[in-house]
DNA sequence: CGCCTTTTTGAGAAATATCAATCGCAGTGG
DNA sequence: CCACTGCGATTGATATTTCTCAAAAAGGCG
């Protein structure tokens, strides 16, 4: 399957901005190749030397780093939209690696064409900047939980913050967000052991704020999670699709 | 104090990218002023809405977020050439605070000469591309730490993590490392409270690799301490200086 | 049904936080 | 010179949080 950018469904979604014809072919003409694969398939690899720049089209994935005797970070999940790789195609080798965790397609841009990128469409590398500094943001936040939230506010702010970036997207139906995380991956992602995080969730879950079973997240309140986990930020929109 | 761009001490440092007269030219003409502050001063705050661009002339300063109580994180460590304020003047507004160390000198890039800056020249975007990239690597790095290491591994990888960055900047005379980080500092970037911090530093001096008293950092063995530390990450050399 | 992954539980251990002083030292005013 | 003050470093005692280990329960799937 080869999805050309013109006719991209998701650049209709309300979180992206509308660009012009002329930006989108130049994206098109960019894109190298549009790749299907399965849930777990890590395509990009630390110390990886030659990653290519993706943009994920669908599914979730997510970016992680371990330290040698196995233990794992995950330092941000990548929704639909979201640029993947830029750290790691510019750099000489990847400091991290990224694993889808759904079933995904990602569209190519090969390392090499992004220097011709920036010199060809100032605004297109403009754009890029701006993601690559709304992934940092991301992970900024993500450092504020892990370093100084509790393991119960870690967990609200997580789910706030994953169901306010999927809303915009249309990934949330009739209040219903289809979330791919196995407990072990939240607990990767927030600084917590699984047993903990499991704990913790079972109490959070009996007060109330959400239901979560069977890859189901519901939200009854969000104002009040959001209160309840100290997360304040709104997801930035509409932003550049790549 | 003014520093053209051109006869900059900074840019001669084994760190730095060696660049081509018309690129340096064009970053000097883009850059609008040279700040001096005191130690302490706040240059970018939370929720500012205009931002400007700096590039670190002489100095430490941090990023940081906090929450609603109080309780705040630091986000990244910037020494002298370093980018701080990509994020802030790219977003509508800034989403932490930056704060000098000591006192600072700061060349000023102003956010409306952005576009300018990655029409006229496109090597030069990418670098500012290149150096929003790293940024997002040193935090990367810290939220591992934060979220994966114990305390006192945390602390070895900070101090290895800054002396591997002062060293190409010739910032460690004789083996010794001026740090301007009081303890407090460093629970803020760790995650820490203040008396676990001291007392797993007392432990960790005690081991004998390294030594750090009066704001003088001495590493006797960064081998053993980056082994302890499961810190393998070398600074990328040599970068951009925009 | 049997096998695998994920979730859940219980119990005890370890790491880290909090509270409350005290100490050391540099600057400051008398 | 000395008392006084303020900030950062240090210490001891105690309270919480989070982790580890071990095992059982719950689903999904061929």
């Amino acid at each position: 399957m080869y999805v050309p950018c013109p006719s991209c469904p998701l650049r209709r979604k309300p979180a992206f901005r509308q660009k012009g014809e002329e930006e989108v072919a130049v994206i098109n003409s960019m894109k190298s190749d549009h790749l299907t694969l399965e849930a777990g398939s890590e395509f990009i690899h630390p110390e990886q030397s030659d990653a290519e720049l993706y943009t994920l089209f669908a599914g979730w994935a997510f970016r992680y780093k371990e330290l040698g005797d196995g233990r794992r970070q995950i330092l941000s999940f990548a929704l639909p939209g979201d640029l993947i790789g830029l750290q790691a195609s510019l750099f000489e080798k990847s400091f991290y690696g990224a694993i889808a965790l759904t079933d995904i397609q990602l569209c190519v841009i090969p390392r090499r064409r992004m220097l011709r990128l920036f010199e060809r469409m100032p605004e297109i590398a403009y754009d890029v900047t701006w993601l690559g500094a709304r992934s940092e943001a991301l992970v900024d936040e993500n450092l504020l939980s892990v370093g100084r939230r509790g393991a119960g506010e870690r967990i609200a702010a997580l789910l706030c913050s994953l169901y306010k970036r999927a809303e915009p997207l249309g990934l949330v139906k009739e209040g219903v967000l289809e979330l791919p995380l196995t407990q072990q991956h939240i607990a990767d992602a927030l600084g917590l052991s699984l047993v903990h995080t499991n704990k913790t969730l079972a109490k959070l879950r009996s007060q109330g704020l959400f239901t979560i079973s069977g890859g189901h997240l519901v939200i009854r309140n969000l104002r009040g999670l959001s209160r309840f986990a100290q997360h304040f930020e709104e997801d930035l929109a509409p932003r550049p699709l790549i």
